[in-house]
DNA sequence: GAAACTCCTGAAATCGATTGCACAACCAGT
DNA sequence: ACTGGTTGTGCAATCGATTTCAGGAGTTTC
């Protein structure tokens, strides 16, 4: 009968090196602590054992999971997907895993989190949701749980919580002051989610150019929305009943300036002969889209790598910066085809 | 003083309700062995303590961590992103977590999940990439490892692995028919990634049908590609340079075909106009393009339920099917306006 | 009235690592 | 020769749960 193998332990390589379990645990963790021969018979214990360390068994004792949580609220995004593939890469350099929740349609999702975390399976959360309850975030994060927490992509105002950004409302100024530049006058946005930080910021950026500019800031113009294209296409449709209708749009997001111009080529009008249109994020598909998509380009990898480094630092307690943390970085402009001037008989009398 | 207080663990809930730990661990896994008074008695400490339970305890006894790890080849790409939701959302469900590992540009790729595997970090792996090396994965499927192991989405084939596949082939052979049938006779195929499986199902598919037709096979109309956008937006250039060009082009997915209509569009070949166009997936862009896209529906959602469905099912031991399990889910033609009749005098003489 | 059962509960072992403490061996300085 | 310091190692406690085993109390059966 052949004995049944099970995974080998410490046990199994302490005893065939002739040493505690202490030694190849040291030899594993600090080699410097164990004399050169040691070293050498437990290395080859372990070779010819096969031994993994069980890394449930160090997070026990250890109370360290060496793992992050990373909570999205929509992972088939590709702008949180690929912000998520940016943290994965650094949590993987530096020895940690990531353990995903999606809270789309989640149900009471900051309770959600709240159990994950108290249980131990992860270290710290990386949150790129804005719209989570902030009680539970921050009992969370004080005493005497003190789960180290992460901010990014969507603020949460007055939190106190360690934050990476970018900064949507100088970003949104921006995007908007580019269509009024090509001389648009009648300039309408096509809104984010209600209730979303995000939203307001690009709101309150396009709001701050038009007003710079002294233009008329009309809320027939202000199109309903959601982040994503059937939003974007069924925004279209109110553009459509517009006696008068705006020369140019700022959406506030590409996913929706995209469903909005589908919208609109169905009912024969064009971009940007007849429309400009400025977007956001910079999606992959903006370059490649008819006509390429004029954009704010975040830097989703840098934001993604930025995030959990910061996170991490702080689980490794390499950061020792007394107060809140807050890196806020610099979207850019990027024109392309959707945007143009006006047409003549559009643009305003000099 | 304040005394320092650390999270509860059962040791605290116990003495508080004047039990043993047994008692209380009873009480939270099989309540129906425990007394009523005695369960409201621990019900009402565990309140009072705000006792959570350390899951990494409770699998070091078990040796079940109730995680799954998701191993995809590309996170960013939108069409693993949304299986990924789907898993997700089933292994939430269930009670398990997700672990991802993306294994886009990583470094010995197999080795690192088994290294995962073996740290007895997750019970199960669902893979989503056919191109890792197949010894090291029967190394970790068999004992004496034996770990759980399901394979979505690329088939690897002869590996005894359990799937959860489309059927490419015949998807492929359907599109390309779809082409046919409209009146093309000069069909051509942009390609996805060398040495992918996918990419040779596909293109199977492709050349079965051409081969029922009676249509040539012809080598100059075989673009290469890798999936991506810039990558179609490349082969455009080698269609441009062509002297006799296809009527229409099957790609192997959505985004390659947009890359490429893109860079046709540069070149003043519009689509539906000069060239049809189909693709595969049905990504959430294909309906609001232009051209919408026409393009082979995979039921991702439905895929990556069932592969997850099929994982946890081994791991709860619910299924005792001996053998390989294979499930085959179907793709849907989706037709739209990027795929039409050729031109008149493009139509072959009758 | 004893045997056989069921129900509840607690003591203690266990999962597989890490780590505080003790101690032996060796070396250097006085 | 004695003190003090360094180095390398092992013993045993520990992390926080689960689970086996045993036993007391109560109930049924003959």
């Amino acid at each position: 009968m052949t004995e049944l193998k099970k995974t080998p332990t410490i046990q199994d390589v302490a005893r065939f090196a002739n040493v505690s379990t202490a030694t190849v645990s040291r030899t594993l963790s600090s080699p410097d602590r164990v004399s050169e021969g040691t070293r050498a018979r437990v290395s080859e214990a372990i070779r010819v054992t096969g031994y993994t360390l069980n890394q449930t068994a160090r997070s026990l004792r250890q109370r360290t999971a060496k793992t992050i949580l990373v909570a999205l609220p929509d992972i088939r995004n590709p702008f949180f997907s690929s912000i998520l593939d940016a943290i994965e890469r650094e949590a993987t350099n530096r020895g940690y895993g990531v353990l995903v929740a999606n809270l789309f349609l989640a149900h009471e999702p900051a309770r959600r989190l709240q159990e994950y975390m108290l249980s131990n399976r992860a270290d710290g959360l990386l949150l790129l949701d804005g719209s989570l309850d902030v009680a539970t975030l921050r009992t969370l994060s004080t005493a005497p749980y003190s789960v180290p927490l992460v901010v990014a992509c969507e603020e949460i105002p007055n939190s106190g919580f360690h934050m990476v950004l970018t900064d949507n409302m100088q970003a949104a100024e921006r995007a908007t002051r580019h269509l009024i530049d090509l001389g648009h006058r009648r300039v309408g946005h096509l809104l984010g989610p209600e209730h979303n930080v995000v939203t307001r910021e690009r709101l309150a950026g396009f709001t701050k150019a038009l007003r710079d500019a002294d233009l008329p800031l009309r809320q027939d113009w202000m199109f309903r929305g959601n982040f994503e294209m059937e939003s974007g296409f069924a925004a279209a449709a109110h553009f459509m009943a517009l006696a008068e209708r705006p020369t140019a749009i700022f959406a506030a997001n590409d996913e929706s300036a995209i469903g909005f111009l589908s919208g609109l080529r169905q009912h024969g009008i064009e971009c940007p002969r007849d429309i400009s249109m400025v977007g956001f994020d910079d999606l992959g598909v903006a370059p490649h889209y008819s006509p390429p998509l004029t954009t704010m380009r975040q830097p989703r990898e840098m934001l993604g790598r930025m995030a959990a480094e910061t996170l991490i630092d702080l689980l490794d307690e390499l950061d020792h910066r007394p107060g809140q943390l807050r890196i806020v970085l610099n979207s850019d402009l990027i024109v392309r085809a959707s945007t143009g001037h006006p047409r003549k008989e559009e643009a305003p009398a000099a």
